[in-house]
RNA sequence: GGUCGCAUAGCUCAGCUGGAUAGAGUGUCGCCCUCCGAAGGCGAAGGUCGAAGGUUCGAAUCCUUCUGCGACCGCCA
């Protein structure tokens, strides 16, 4: 259900009798036609571009083809008036009972209108996240995490089948670090002393995963040589902080389809079966690089390695999948785990990553072309960095000193729903500010809580009317006549509504949730604008002041309320009924 | 040196995937608030959309060049 398409499907169909007619030649391409909702309210609920698109191709003026189809829409019961102006836009004015249809059917719809069938069930992977098992989710890893989470409510909103994953990284040296600062701790269980140099992981959150160790192996490994114990300490130093990363993870509503492990990768031949396909296609090879130009490193030599010809996919530079000592460079699992995923049989692939792999995008974007032979676009986000405040003054961080600020801190102070609702509220390729106490405030200019209070003051309308005995299940509102419902002020939020779908489709299209997050704030600033206007024209308010005038306000902050509860679910977010 | 991203009101940011007179919040100024929930309401002022070209009926939006800021640039993940 979509307004819009409704219309511009009239449109079109309207295009097809004049080229029937002979009003218009024949073969014209419709493909640039469409029908938008005007900047200026002044100008229409719509506006459609047609005669202005095929001017040119049917040899005719603009607003001759404008004035033959604003003849034949006008025939239209659902059009009330439709004019040529500009240079050739028709502005549409749709009929009072197109509008109170509309709100009828959100009603009707739930929480489902707005869902959209533009995916048509392709399969579609987002790995977001992503982690590595060294330690808690930090502020940094929670911006991405609900970004990815909120994208994929998104996606599969607009009729994708989506698979949420997370890449652990246990396969690197940081999970060996990882391991030895768990065996200092371990030894620190035992009552030794013991100094944390640098390439060592200090954080208090590795005392207790010491002594867990401890409780679990006893001494066994108190004065052994890392050979004895480096393997067993590593997965259990890793389970362990995955442990905690998936309480971390829950404690944000976020939840993961799927894990999958880097180090499954390894010793397993799958990473040798990636490369041997890329082989096969003959993009691996010997060969040495030129050094990066204007910032050669100190201690660069020429080096014959083995080679990816990402070039041939875009990129702009062969890259290396081994290093000097033989072993793979990060990158090679990395093909391997989207060789993976390619052959799974996914339609497209998503990949959140932190600002600072923007570097990687181009080489991974080559490898999934390479392996999909073309078939798998690869998508990467990046999201920016969030700068941390209170009361204006930057929350200090320091990793040395171990005061980073936590995904649980974040949680634990201001809550998951509203740590949600904030990060979507900047695109995800800009800099995020999240102040600790703007983003609790009251007030207008905080858009959780504009929107929140939305939902909450309609829960309150109908709380009301179901206590004054007026049915307000949405049945009873669906089936209400809105004859009524006529007022500029009421028709305005009729029209915020049906934008809904649309914005979904956009938002899916450009993978960008915030557009949602927007679209709830100027919703939301609707109905509260059409609520005041009830305090000087008593004909506007929600409740009759007899029971007996029924249900006929209530149904339109109904389904405001619905659209609310929508939007949030695609957020993440959970609406309030009541906001004490 | 190269790649990618960003640049819109004093400030923080939207801008509907090329549409008409570029919007919101905040700040400033003016008026209002015994009224279903005033954790306010109404209105005003405020812009060479970083710069210059180009594409076309039409550009903040697409292309090119330039300026400024940020991230990244064989063996770290």
């Amino acid at each position: 259900m979509n307004l819009f398409d409704d219309i511009k499907s009239l449109v079109l169909d309207t295009l097809a009798a004049m080229t029937a007619q002979g009003a218009l030649p024949t073969g014209l391409d419709l493909g640039n036609v469409n029908v938008e909702p005007p900047r200026d309210p002044a100008h229409g609920d719509m506006a459609t571009n047609a005669a202005m698109v095929l001017a040119k191709p049917a040899g005719l003026k603009p607003r001759d083809i404008a004035q033959g189809l604003v003849e034949r829409l006008s025939d239209d019961p659902r059009i009330a008036l439709a004019e040529v102006a500009g240079p050739g836009f028709i502005n549409l004015r749709l009929a009072d009972a197109v509008w109170q249809g509309l709100v009828g059917q959100v009603v009707d719809a739930g929480t489902s209108y707005g869902r959209s069938r533009m995916g048509q069930g392709r399969k579609v992977n987002i790995e977001y996240v992503s982690a590595n098992p060294t330690g808690p989710m930090h502020v940094g890893h929670t911006r991405g995490a609900v970004f990815g989470d909120a994208l994929a409510n998104l996606l599969a909103y607009a009729g994708h089948d989506v698979t949420r994953e997370y890449y652990i990284n246990d396969g690197g040296a940081q999970v060996d670090v990882l391991a030895r600062s768990v065996y200092l701790r371990y030894l620190e269980a035992h009552g030794q002393e013991v100094a944390f140099e640098d390439g060592t992981y200090p954080g208090d959150y590795l005392i207790e995963v010491g002594q867990a160790l401890k409780a679990k192996v006893g001494d066994a490994y108190v004065g052994q040589p890392e050979d004895v114990w480096l393997t067993e300490v590593r997965a259990f130093s890793t389970d362990a902080m995955m442990a905690l990363i998936r309480e971390d993870l829950a404690a944000l509503g976020v939840k993961m389809d799927s894990f999958f492990s880097e180090k499954a990768l390894y010793g397993t031949g799958r990473i040798e079966a990636a490369l041997e396909d890329l082989a096969e296609k003959g993009l691996i090879y010997q060969g040495v690089l030129e050094p990066p130009k204007g910032k050669t490193p100190d201690d660069w030599e020429p080096r014959e390695q083995t080679l990816f010809r990402s070039t041939a996919h875009g990129d702009d530079v062969d890259r290396p999948v081994k290093k000097s000592d033989g072993g793979w460079t990060y990158f090679a699992p990395d093909i391997a785990y989207h060789f993976d995923k390619v052959s799974r049989g996914f339609d497209m692939l998503v990949d959140v990553f932190g600002a600072d792999h923007g570097g990687y995008v181009k080489r991974m974007k080559a490898a999934v072309s390479a392996l999909s032979d073309g078939r798998v676009p690869l998508e990467v986000k990046l999201i920016q960095l969030v700068k941390l405040t209170q009361g204006g003054e930057p929350v200090k961080m320091s990793k040395r000193a171990g005061t980073f600020v936590t995904l649980r801190d974040v949680v634990d102070q201001v809550g998951a729903d509203v740590t949600r609702f904030v990060m979507l509220t900047r695109k995800n390729d800009a800099p995020l500010d999240f102040d600790f106490d703007k983003v609790l405030e009251q007030s207008k200019d905080n858009p959780v809580f504009y929107v929140q209070y939305a939902h909450a003051r309609v829960c309150s309308v109908l709380r009301k009317a179901a206590a004054a005995g007026i049915a307000v299940d949405d049945t009873s509102l669906a089936a209400t006549d809105l004859a009524a419902l006529d007022h500029p002020a009421e028709l305005a939020v009729a029209r915020k509504l049906a934008e809904w779908p649309r914005l979904v489709e956009i938002a899916a299209q450009t993978g960008e949730p915030h557009r949602i997050a927007f679209y709830l704030y100027d919703l939301a600033s609707e109905f509260h604008t059409l609520w005041n206007r009830g305090n000087d024209t008593p004909t506007l308010r929600f409740l009759p002041d007899d029971p007996a005038g029924g249900a006929a306000k209530i149904v339109l902050p109904r389904a405001v309320a619905v659209v609310i509860s929508a939007g949030l679910g695609i957020l993440g977010v959970k609406p309030l009924d009541e906001m004490r």
